[in-house]
DNA sequence: ATAATAGCCTAGTAATTCTGTCAAGTATTA
DNA sequence: TAATACTTGACAGAATTACTAGGCTATTAT
């Protein structure tokens, strides 16, 4: 449950290749390909996508290729995916495309909704810079052995 | 993205509809179907998975209908999506039915999978008595403003 | 100039998954 | 034995995914 597509995947591993070129020139879409096993046409849709959004630029003719327009820590992986994918949406009820009817009385709509913000609070904060520094990890102050359900309110809270 | 089926979100409701009824005797599916907006014959390919699971028992004939097999508070939201939905995977390498060939060496494989283990630990720590009390809504210690990528290294700690 | 390089853009499509419905059961109780 | 209620498997239309194909445009080295 909840998968990603593989566009919002292979964008982020595509990013990661351009942001591994940050400041010594173009990286073009056959490297990519080649480095991540991604097909150049599927990757020119993917790249396509996130050049309009801004977040990177191309240099066309020879030599040419993708280059970020920011630094590597000011892209957030959230923004890729949100550009690729739309928006973080558990339910259509969340999307804002959509929207739902029964809100009010409805007992779960609270429920997704938080959980999407905690997703989306966690997409953010990771930027491609973390993946170039192999930060991908994220601490977990204590490990739980036995873990029962209702038993760790704390787990609930997000800690900012 | 990240989307959850219409199978897992009915679900949850009708296990709330269930469980709202736990120690009254049964809830039947057309209690469940005109209360939820959700047909009778879905619920019962909803149901029936979760029955199988062991988390609720039918109980047949005239006044019969469904029941909780134990308490609100030791039934999670994880555990019912997983019974519809099978586990959290974010991407297909972390399905455990698919697996991945090129783990060492991948850029993202750690993000997504630390990710859905915060996802799983929230739906875990939620459970059908936090539902039936209303509290979906999770603590959020400070409000952020100006969310900026990279700035808030913090929102990658979860605290249990 | 012009050929080579590299990106740009639009369609289309096969496969899969999702979101249900339908129909013919079986079990239980008043 | 009639009524209630769950059980099961098949199946179909819609939507989405995951690509591929093919032609076009811009830039630069020679
Ligand atoms: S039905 Fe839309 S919020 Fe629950
Ligand atoms: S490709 Fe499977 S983990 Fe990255």
């Amino acid at each position: 449950m909840l998968k990603l597509s593989t566009k919002g995947q292979y964008g982020v591993r595509a990013m990661f290749e351009i942001a591994s070129g940050y400041g010594r020139g173009p990286i073009t879409i056959r490297e990519i390909s080649e480095k991540q096993d991604v097909s150049v046409a599927y990757l020119e849709q993917i790249l396509n996508k996130l050049r309009k959004s801004g977040m990177i630029q191309s240099v066309k003719g020879p030599g040419g290729g993708y280059v970020l327009s920011r630094e590597p820590d000011r892209i957030s992986i959230g923004e890729i995916l949100r550009e690729l994918e739309g928006p973080v949406a558990i339910t259509s009820c969340l999307d804002p495309k959509e929207g739902c009817l029964r809100v009010e009385g409805c007992v779960t709509h609270l429920l997704w909704k938080s959980l999407g913000e905690k997703i989306e609070g966690f997409l953010d904060a990771m930027t491609l810079d973390d993946l170039l520094k192999g930060n991908q990890v994220i601490e977990i102050k204590k490990k739980e052995k036995n873990r029962q359900p209702g038993k760790n309110r704390a787990a609930l809270t997000f800690v900012r």
